[in-house]
RNA sequence: GCGUCCGUAGCUCAGUUGGAUAGAGCGUUUGCCUCCGGAGCAAAAGGCCGUGAGUUCGAAUCUCGCCGGACGCACCA
């Protein structure tokens, strides 16, 4: 976290693949059964045959779900070692799934020589039973082992107001976190308060500059400090609560001013994210760094492993010895420390505090700093690879298609406190989600505002009410529906869009790993788009209280709870609200 | 100059470990409200995946060059 946290800017990217997820592909219950049965069963073939299993050959789902559930390139990969064309591996091979594997109903060669292998209906109706028993914990896995990550974030400067820069880093922390909860992983939240340095000072004297204006002893303007007109608000407060503080001296004034703005602000930020749904469970107060002697133990946890040099009267760190670009200083000849510097005890800190897996969410224009920070993570005898930084792009503020400026003018709409309360915590957080966080995104407050598709929030959540009013409607019509269903129950889901939507749900709890394992949480809002597309099409393909029979009424009805289940938990992760009624 | 990231439909964006005919929404065009919520559904049109090579059974995906864009490269915070 570097100090400066310029606001609009924030996230990033691309997910360094953690290493803590690890190797093997988590699935679902469903799909995990899915994908061994076929692989043991290769296996099988393979051992018929003498052969080992090629490094290439895998098993996915296939991307046309017309080619089945799984598929395999088994075959591709063994015509040579057999010595005959892939397509004749193929249907051997095929051949056997069909004769070896349970649950299996087709296995059909395709294209160069795949094999599609098509599970049975009853396989699938199996997913609305596990949602079933496992309520809102549907989707949950034990992938991250129970492992202790912390997840830093926001960590914006106590110098002024949140922007929606700072909102976007906010939303993907915050939703992050429950990413990473939902799939096993132990998770803190944490602020880092940058409490102490320069820009403190500089926060201090720009409102005791302001502060002598207003009581009529006005003093030099200064070379630096905040204009914002938030700081003349905070001067004015703290005049009409006691007007004899412009007679103090310029230091204990500046002093005063700072320690006073520093918790009006703070409590200002703390409201806005309390506001925007953002939780931080942990405030960690850089001044507790310095004073409480965890920089001195830092540097000494570094001076031990013998990376750190005195040269010019400072003291440095060879960071160029651990991939950085060229070493770097802790403490400066003047005597005071870097920024990096308290950065580092801080890390050290948070290793000390027993994380397995430290998660930073910082701004995109701090990337460079990414080398020097894995450096020092390396250099305090940790793996690199538990140390991951989620870079968070800009955010571009338009209205209807035109750029706002991010000036400090009023009536623009640049804080996040504005903009939410402009178009609702559920539309920003959506909107902040779908995308990639190391992409730039447009955000425009008029098509956000909008109930369409513009932003799909609306299409999600509006799948979610619909399903329930259709659960409403059951229940006053008297149809009862057990809170656990039967696979014989069930057996009216014959139909292939009821296998789509059965598939997809089985698909839950893979991608709430796979959000997890990347570190992007943009995977979740793009699964409930695509759930609702689904579930919008079958409601408006099938009817559903009347349907041919009560049985089929009843499967359906089981199958839509399931889905309007998996759709408010995806809506969770995210921080939206997945209401009952629009 | 060096480094990181980005370039996919008119627009905004997905695309997992390299897989089959590259997807979705918006916008456009055309249909669907005697029927459970039309904030919806169905269908059509729309592509040199920036570009040129390479790797291989197979590349939007991996490697290198080039073009275009964003951001970094402090004894700043």
């Amino acid at each position: 976290m570097p100090a400066t946290r310029p606001p609009w800017r924030a996230i990033s990217s691309g997910g360094p693949p953690s290493p803590f997820p690890a190797s093997t592909t988590f699935r679902s219950f469903i799909d995990m059964q899915a994908f061994d049965i076929v692989r043991s069963a290769l296996a099988d073939f393979l051992k018929e045959k003498g052969l080992e299993w090629p490094a290439k050959a895998v098993v996915e789902p296939p991307k046309d779900p017309k080619h089945g559930d799984c598929a395999t390139n088994m075959a591709l990969l063994l015509a040579k070692p057999l010595k005959k064309s892939p397509r004749d591996v193929a249907a051997e091979l095929c051949a056997f799934l069909k004769d070896h594997a349970q649950d299996v109903e087709r296995a059909e060669t395709a294209g160069p020589g795949f094999c599609n292998v098509t599970f049975s209906q009853a396989f699938w109706r199996r997913v609305v039973l596990e949602a079933e028993e496992k309520g809102s914990a549907f989707g949950e896995s034990s992938a991250g082992k129970g492992r202790k990550a912390l997840v830093e974030y926001v960590s914006a400067n106590p110098t002024g107001p949140l922007h929606v820069g700072h909102g976007r880093g906010a939303a993907a922390g915050d939703s992050l976190a429950r990413i990473l909860r939902k799939a096993g992983y132990d998770v803190t939240t944490e602020y880092y308060i940058n409490d102490a340095g320069r820009q403190m000072r500089l926060l201090g004297l720009a409102v005791w500059y302001r502060l002598r204006g207003l009581a009529g002893r006005p003093m030099p303007e200064p070379e630096e400090y905040y204009r914002g007109s938030y700081i003349v608000d905070i001067a004015k407060e703290m005049l009409d609560q006691d007007p004899g503080l412009a007679q103090l001296s310029d230091a204990e004034g500046q002093e005063r001013c700072y320690a006073y703005a520093k918790d009006q602000i703070l409590a200002g930020i703390k409201q806005d994210l309390a506001d925007f749904r953002v939780e931080h469970q942990v405030w960690f107060s850089e001044k507790t760094l310095v004073d409480g002697g965890k920089v001195d133990r830092a540097f000494q946890a570094l001076k031990d492993a013998g990376y750190t040099y005195e040269k010019d009267g400072a003291l440095w760190f060879a960071t160029s010895k651990l991939g950085d670009d060229k070493d770097r200083v802790l403490r400066k000849s003047d005597g005071s420390l870097t920024y990096f510097a308290s950065d580092i005890a801080y890390h050290h800190d948070k290793y000390g505090r027993g994380y397995d897996w430290l998660i930073d969410v910082w701004g995109a224009d701090h990337h460079g700093y990414v080398p020097r920070m894995k450096a020092a993570v390396q250099a305090m005898g940790r793996d690199p690879a538990s140390f991951d930084v989620v870079l968070i792009q800009l955010v571009n503020l338009l209205v209807a298609g035109k750029p706002v400026e991010m000036s400090t003018r009023a009536g623009t709409f640049e804080t996040l406190a504005d903009v939410v309360k402009e178009v609702g915590v559920d539309a920003a957080r959506f909107m902040f989600l779908s995308r990639k966080t190391d992409a730039a995104v447009d955000f425009d407050l008029e098509a956000v505002k909008q109930r369409t598709m513009e932003n799909p929030v609306y299409y999600v959540q509006y799948a979610h009410a619909r399903i329930k009013a259709v659960l409403r409607r059951a229940a006053d019509a008297g149809v009862v529906l057990p809170e656990r269903s039967s696979l014989e129950g069930l057996s009216g889901l014959d139909t292939q869009d009821d296998m789509l939507l059965l598939r997809k749900l089985a698909l839950f709890q893979d991608m709430v790993e796979t959000a997890a394992r990347t570190l992007n949480v943009h995977h979740v809002s793009h699964y409930l788009m695509e759930l609702a597309q689904l579930l919008h099409s079958y409601y408006a393909k099938y009817p559903i209280l009347k349907a041919e029979t009560k049985a089929i009424a009843c499967a359906r009805l089981a199958l839509l709870r399931a889905a309007a289940q998996a759709v408010a938990s995806g809506l969770g992760l995210m921080g939206v609200s997945a209401p009952e009624h629009m």
